[in-house]
DNA sequence: CCCTGATAGCTAATCGTTTCGCTGAAGTCT
DNA sequence: AGACTTCAGCGAAACGATTAGCTATCAGGG
C-alpha cells in the first residue's frame, strides 16, 4: 500500500506538495503537478483515510440508526440514506437498534468511537432515557420520531394527521365502532396516530370503546396475535385502523384465518405503507409518507450542520401524509352479511 | 472530547499505562488500573478508532456492498448482515452498486480509501471487468454471485438446481410451453438459472422456444414490460419462470393488467422470493434461499481471512435452494379456458 | 551486601496525513 | 542597484493512539 511518501519520493518533491496536488488545496505549478500525478496513477496511491481523518479530526462517515431492520419502511429509509449519504461525498455505517433501548445505547457509542461526523438517528427509547452527553459532539438528526426536549433537528410526520385522516375516512364510510392497533404507546409516532384517530371521532361526538384500543410492537407478530384476539370477540369493530404497514399484514393474516373477509367483513386502513406489498390483495387503504423526502432532507439538515452552514438553532420539519384509497374498506352499511 | 493524554494526567500515569488498561494488554496493578478506571469514566474517554487504526492498521469496518438496495432480496441480506457483523465486533458500512458496474469500482476504491478491513461483495460486473489490484490486500467474500477466476472465497446457491427444480416442477404439472424471463446474461445468477430450466426440459426431450427465453434487468419495469410483450403474442408460453422475486412481482401485474388470470391462464414460478411477499395473491410458488444462513456464512468465512485463521486458499459455500409451492400454478390441462 | 532477574510503568518512536511557517528565487518599484 | 513583495515548494510539528525498548524498583540467592 503505497503512503503520500513514497509518492513524493517518486515524483521528487515534498508530502506537503503531494497533499496541495490531492486536495487542490494550493496552487502547484504545472510541471509538478504532472509528476505527481503520474507517481499517483503508477503507485496505485489511495491516501489513508484513517490518516487523514485523525488529522482533520473529520471521518467521512455519516450512521444511521434505524429501529427495524426488518421493517420494509426502514429498508426504504436505508435505501434512500444511502444514496444521499453517497451524493453528499460520505459514506455509511448503519446501525439496527431493533427497537431495543439498551442496544441503542451500545450503538451510540459506538457512532462515537467510531468519531462520525454525524448521524441520523430513529431513536426508540422514551425521552427520559437519553443522557445530554450522549449528542454532544455529533451532529445530529432524528428522523421520524422525536425526543421530548431534545435539542436536535427532527424530521418527522404529521402523526395525529395521519391518524385523523384515516379515521375520517373510516368515519365517512359509515363506521362507527372502529378500532386501533398501534405500537408502544413511548412512542411519539404510535401516540400521535392514535391521537389523531380520538380526535376524528371525538369531532364526531364519538370515542373508540376501551377493548377496542391495542398496543404491542411495531411487529407483524404482535399485531397478528392482538387482531386475532380482538377480532375473535362478538362486539369486535367494524373498522379498524393500524398504526403501520408491517402490523397491517399480521392483521390482514389474522382476519383471513378467523374465516373474516375484507374488505367485506371488517374495513382495515393503516398508515405508512410497506415497500413491496403493491402485490398485497386486497391493497391497503392506508395513508403514506414521503420516505424519501424525508430522508433526503434529513441529510441535508445534517450535512448543513456537519458543515456549519448552520442558520436557526433547532429545526423541525415536519411532512403530510396523504391518504391512498386501496380496496381494504367498505362502506357500513353493505358490511350486514 | 477526551483524549488518552487527558486520561493519563488526570490518572497520573503515562498514556502507555491507560492504553494497557484499555486493551487489558498487559498487566497494571490494582490501584493504578482503578485510578485509571476512575479517569475514563469521569472524563468519559472514548478512543479515537481514527488514531488507533492509524496505528494498527485496521479499521474494524465491515464494507457490504449490494446490487440493488431497492430489492428486497438485498434488503434481506442488509439485516442479516448487520447483526453478523456487530456479533464480530465490527461496523457496517453500505454501498450499493445499484447493478452499475462505474458505480461499483467507484464504491471498491472508496472501500480501498476507508481502510475496510474486508468487504462482502455482491458483484454487478462481467469477470472482465474486474482488476486483480481491485482485490488485494482486503479480505473478500463474494456474496450470491461469483467471478470467474477471481480468487475470493464465495457463498452462492445452485443456481442451475433452482432453475431445474422449478421447471421440473412445471413440467411434472404438464406444461410444455414453458417461458422464462430472466435478468442480464452475465451474471452468473441468470445464466445459471436458466441453464438450469433448459436442462430440466431437454432432459425430456424439449427445448423452450428462442421468444420465450427474454433477459433484461433484474427490476420489476424491467420484467413488466418483456411480460407484456411475451404474453400479448398468440403463441405465449402457458407457464413462465421468473429468475427474481421482484421481476415476478412484474410479471404478474403485467399478468393482470392483459386480463389474463393467475394461475387459470398462466402458471408462473421464480427463484428468490421476495420479503413481505407473504401477502401477495396468489402466493407465488418460487425456489427459496436461506438468507440469513447464506449471509451469516459469507461473514464467517470474511472475519476468518480478516483475522487470519485461514485454513484453504479459496473456499466457495454453495447453498441448495427449497421449492416452495404457493398458488400461482396449475396443471396445464385445467388450462383450456 | 552485592549482584541478578523479573517486571511495572515510562519514554519516545511510529502510523500517514494535513498544515503552519519558513526559505529563497524571481519580480517589482523607486 | 537595492529594498521590498510575492509565492512555489519544503520541512517539521501536529493529530491520538499503540508498542518496542528502557529504567527503576524490589526480592531473593550467593
Amino acid at each position: 500500500m503505497a503512503t503520500i511518501k513514497d509518492v513524493a519520493r517518486k515524483a521528487g518533491v515534498s508530502t506537503a506538495t503531494v497533499s496541495a496536488v490531492m486536495n487542490d488545496t494550493a496552487f502547484v505549478s504545472p510541471e509538478l503537478r504532472a509528476r505527481v500525478v503520474t507517481a499517483i496513477r503508477e503507485l496505485r496511491y489511495e491516501p489513508s483515510l484513517a490518516a487523514r481523518n485523525l488529522r482533520r479530526n473529520r471521518s467521512q462517515l455519516i450512521a444511521l440508526a434505524v429501529a427495524d431492520l426488518s421493517n420494509p419502511f426502514y429498508a426504504r429509509i436505508v435505501w434512500s440514506a444511502e444514496a444521499a449519504v453517497a451524493a453528499w461525498g460520505y459514506s455509511l455505517v448503519l446501525f439496527n437498534s431493533d427497537e431495543k433501548p439498551d442496544t441503542e445505547r451500545r450503538i451510540l457509542s459506538r457512532i462515537r468511537t467510531l468519531g462520525c461526523d454525524g448521524m441520523v438517528l430513529v431513536p426508540v427509547g422514551a425521552a427520559n432515557q437519553y443522557q445530554p452527553h450522549e449528542f454532544d459532539g455529533i451532529a445530529t438528526v432524528l428522523l421520524g420520531r422525536s425526543i421530548e426536549g431534545n435539542s436536535a433537528d427532527t424530521v418527522t410526520i404529521d402523526n395525529r394527521e395521519a391518524g385523523r385522516q384515516a379515521a375520517d375516512y373510516l368515519l365517512d364510510l359509515g363506521h362507527r365502532r372502529i378500532g386501533s392497533i398501534t405500537g408502544p404507546m413511548q412512542l411519539s409516532t404510535s401516540k400521535g396516530r392514535l391521537d389523531g384517530m380520538i380526535d376524528a371521532m371525538a369531532a364526531r361526538g364519538l370515542a373508540p370503546q376501551p377493548g377496542h384500543i391495542r398496543s404491542g410492537e411495531f411487529r407483524e407478530e404482535a399485531a397478528y396475535s392482538v387482531a386475532r384476539d380482538m377480532m375473535g370477540s362478538p362486539d369486535r369493530p367494524t373498522a379498524i385502523y393500524v398504526a403501520n404497514g408491517v402490523m397491517a399484514i399480521g392483521v390482514m393474516r389474522a382476519v383471513a384465518d378467523l374465516g373474516l373477509r375484507c374488505p367485506q367483513d371488517i374495513s382495515i386502513a393503516s398508515t405508512d405503507t410497506v415497500a413491496g406489498a403493491g402485490g398485497l390483495k386486497p391493497r391497503l387503504t392506508r395513508t403514506e409518507h414521503p420516505i424519501a423526502d424525508m430522508t433526503n432532507e434529513a441529510l441535508r439538515l445534517l450535512v448543513d450542520r456537519i458543515e456549519e452552514r448552520v442558520s436557526e438553532p433547532v429545526r423541525s420539519i415536519v411532512f403530510q401524509p396523504a391518504l391512498i384509497v386501496g380496496e381494504s374498506c367498505m362502506p357500513l352499511r353493505e358490511n350486514a352479511g
